[in-house]
DNA sequence: CTGAAAGCGCTTACAG
DNA sequence: CTGAAAGCGCTTACAG
C-alpha cells in the first residue's frame, strides 16, 4: 500500500489536490463546511501526512534548525551544559513545529559536514571549542553560508552578517562568587583552569582576577587536564605543595570543584574553615558529590530557549532585533564558602 | 544576492543543469575533464550548495532519521544513559551523511508531535518511558507511521511490522553483579528500585532475584522517587530502621546506589565490610562522587550506534534483518562489594 | 559526452 | 467556493 499523497486524497474526496491542500493546512475560508467534512474524512481515513519535502521545496523552508557541536570527543553531548541547552533548544523548537537536527563535528571536518556543504536547515546553531582561531574560522564558514547564525558562548565578531549571540553572564557569576569569597578575609586563593581556554572560562577568570586582586588577594592561576580527575587532583595537589595552602581554591567548573573538595577532605582539611571552595555551572550530576557546593547556576536550558525563540523570530521577521543576549548567572549558596 | 541553484550554476558554466547534477553527486564516468572542471570551477566559485530538499523529493529520501523521545520532562536530555545514546546514534548517523532530528515529546502530546503528523524524516528511533500501557500505544503508534521504527530499551512486541528492537542485556549484568555480591556470603539484601517501573529496571530486579534466592539470601525491595535524592536516602533510611541492616544493598542505577553510599558513610558504617553496594549504568557523572563504585558499564553509545547502523542498512535493503539485538553489559570493578 | 524533459509532493495566485 | 496550472530544486531515463 503506497503512502497517500495530495493526489491520493484528492481522488478518494472527489476535490483537487488545491482544495485538499487549503484544508490541511487549516485555511477554512472559501471552503464549504460539506467539502472540509469530506476531505477531513479521507485524511483520516487513508492516513494521510503531509510530507514536508513537498511543502518544503514550494516555500523554500524545511522547518529545521540544524545545531553543529563542534568537539573533538565523539561524547561531545556528555557535558551537562551541552545537554541543557540542547534540551532547551530542542523544546522550544518542537513547540512551534520546528525540529532540531543535531550534528557533532570534529573540529577537522567541519568543511566535510553535510550541515556545510548542503542546504538542510533553515538557521544555524553552533557551539564551538577549540582555539580561538579555529573557532574564529568555524564561526565564519557558518557566517558565510547565507542562512541565519547563532552563536551560543563565545564573543561576538563585528564583522558577521546575520549572527546572533546568546552567553550566559560569566563574568557577573564570578564576580558575585568572588565577593562571597572575600566574606572570608582570603589572603591567597589559587584559581585553577582547564587547560583547553573556553572563551567562559577566560571571561570568569578575569573577574575573579578583578575583584580579589583590588583587595590584595594573592592570586595564583593553576592550569589542569580537565578531562580527567586525577590530573585534577595532581595539579592542585602539586601546586599546594610547592606554594603552601591558600585560603580559598576556586574552579572554574564543578567538576574542579567536586575534585578539590576530594582533595582538601583526604588531606584532613575542614571546608570552608581552612579552605573556601567555590565551583561554576552548578547542574545536577554534581550534586552527587554528597557535599553542598557553593557555586553559579549556569542558565543553560534557558540559553537554549532564548536561542530557538530568537532564531524564530529572525526567520518570521527577516532579521535579528538585537545581536547580542547574556543571561544572568546566579549564586547558588552552599557550604563550601 | 540569490542563493545559487542548479540552474544558476549551469548558466554560469555554459552547460545544463543534468551535468551539473552530475558533477556535484560525484558521477565521473560519461563527463568529459574539461566539463568537469568548469563546473567544479562554478560551484566553487557560486558558492553553491545542492538543497536537499530538491533532492529529497526527487528521491522521496529527507537524509534524516526521527528520535523521539518520549518523557514527562522537558529536561530529557538529563540521563547520561539518554545523553550517550543520542551521541552514539548522531555520531554514526553523521559520519554517512544523514542527520539526527531529535525531539522531546511529553507523554500525552506524541498525537500532536510534527514528527507523527507530518512525513519528516526517513525512519524514526524512539525511546519511551512511561506506563506499560502507555508505552505500548505510543510504540505501536509509531509503527503505525508506515516507516522503519527502531525502539531502544523495550520489550519487542510481536505483533508489530518493520520494527526493530535495542537494548542492553540488562539481565545479564545484573546476574553477574549478583554473583559478585554472592562472593561476600551474604545473609540478606534491599534491592532498591525507582518507582516507576522502566521495562530495564523490571530486567535487573528479575534477575537479582533469581540469582540471589537460589543462594538463600533473604531479599527485601524497595522504592523510592529517584528524582529526588533525599527521597532516595529516605526510604533506605527507614527501611533499615525498620528491619534492620542488610549486608548488601542494590542500586538498579548508580544514582541510587551512591545516595546508599553516601547515608551508610554518614551512619559510620564500612563499605564493602559491614554493607556491600552495587550500581548499575555506570557513566562518567557518578564518578565524581568520590568512591569506586562496583557497577555495571552501560553500553548506551554503542547502542546508540548500532541503532543508527541497523537503521541505515534497513533503509538501503528495504528490511531489518535481524529484529532484535541485545548488547552485553559488563561489570565494572570497584571496591564497594 | 551532453541536454531536454518529466516528475517527485506540495502551495499559491488566479480564473472561473 | 473550487480547481487548473505553474513552479520550488533536484534526479534520472532517454534521446541525440
Amino acid at each position: 500500500m503506497e503512502k497517500p499523497n495530495l493526489h491520493t486524497v484528492a481522488a478518494h474526496a472527489g476535490v483537487s489536490i488545491a482544495t485538499v491542500s487549503k484544508v490541511v493546512n487549516g485555511m477554512r475560508y472559501g471552503i464549504s463546511p460539506a467539502t472540509l467534512a469530506r476531505v477531513q474524512a479521507s485524511v483520516r481515513e487513508l492516513g494521510y501526512r503531509p510530507n514536508r519535502v513537498g511543502r518544503g521545496l514550494r516555500t523554500l523552508q524545511r522547518f529545521i534548525i540544524g545545531m553543529a557541536i563542534v568537539d573533538p570527543s565523539p561524547m561531545f553531548l556528555a557535558d551537562p551544559f551541552t545537554t541543557n541547552l540542547v534540551a532547551g533548544l530542542s523544546n522550544h523548537l518542537s513547540e512551534h513545529g520546528f525540529g532540531l537536527l543535531l550534528h557533532g563535528i570534529k573540529p577537522k571536518q567541519v568543511n566535510e559536514s553535510f550541515l556545510v556543504r548542503e542546504t538542510v536547515v533553515d538557521a544555524y546553531c553552533i557551539m564551538l571549542s577549540g582555539s580561538a582561531v579555529s573557532r574564529q574560522v568555524n564561526t565564519q564558514l557558518f557566517a558565510s553560508l547565507g542562512q541565519p547564525l547563532l552563536v551560543f558562548q563565545d564573543r561576538p565578531r563585528a564583522e558577521l552578517d546575520d549572527t546572533c549571540y546568546v552567553n550566559q553572564d560569566d563574568a557577573g557569576g564570578a564576580e558575585e562568587l568572588a565577593r562571597h569569597i572575600l566574606r572570608r578575609k582570603p589572603k591567597s586563593a589559587m584559581i585553577v583552569i582547564p587547560d583547553i581556554f573556553w572563551p567562559a572560562i577566560e571571561l570568569r577568570l578575569e573577574a575573579f582576577w578583578q575583584v580579589l586582586k583590588q583587595e590584595q588577594v594573592s592570586l595564583k592561576i593553576v592550569r589542569c587536564d580537565e578531562s580527567n580527575s586525577d590530573a585534577i587532583a595532581r595539579s592542585i595537589s602539586d601546586h599546594i605543595d610547592r606554594n603552601g595552602l591558600p585560603d580559598a581554591i576556586i574552579g572554574t567548573n564543578d567538576k574542579i570543584a567536586i575534585v578539590a573538595l576530594r582533595l582538601l577532605s583526604s588531606r584532613g582539611l575542614r571546608i570552608p574553615d581552612d579552605v573556601a571552595v567555590s565551583g561554576f555551572n552548578a547542574f545536577e550530576p554534581y550534586s552527587y558529590a554528597g557535599v553542598s557546593l557553593t557555586s553559579a547556576r549556569s542558565p543553560a536550558f534557558e540559553m537554549g530557549e532564548l536561542g530557538a525563540s530568537l532564531l524564530l523570530e529572525r526567520l518570521r521577521t527577516g532579521r535579528f532585533e538585537q545581536l547580542e543576549h547574556t543571561l544572568p548567572v546566579a549564586v547558588v549558596q552552599g557550604t563550601t564558602i
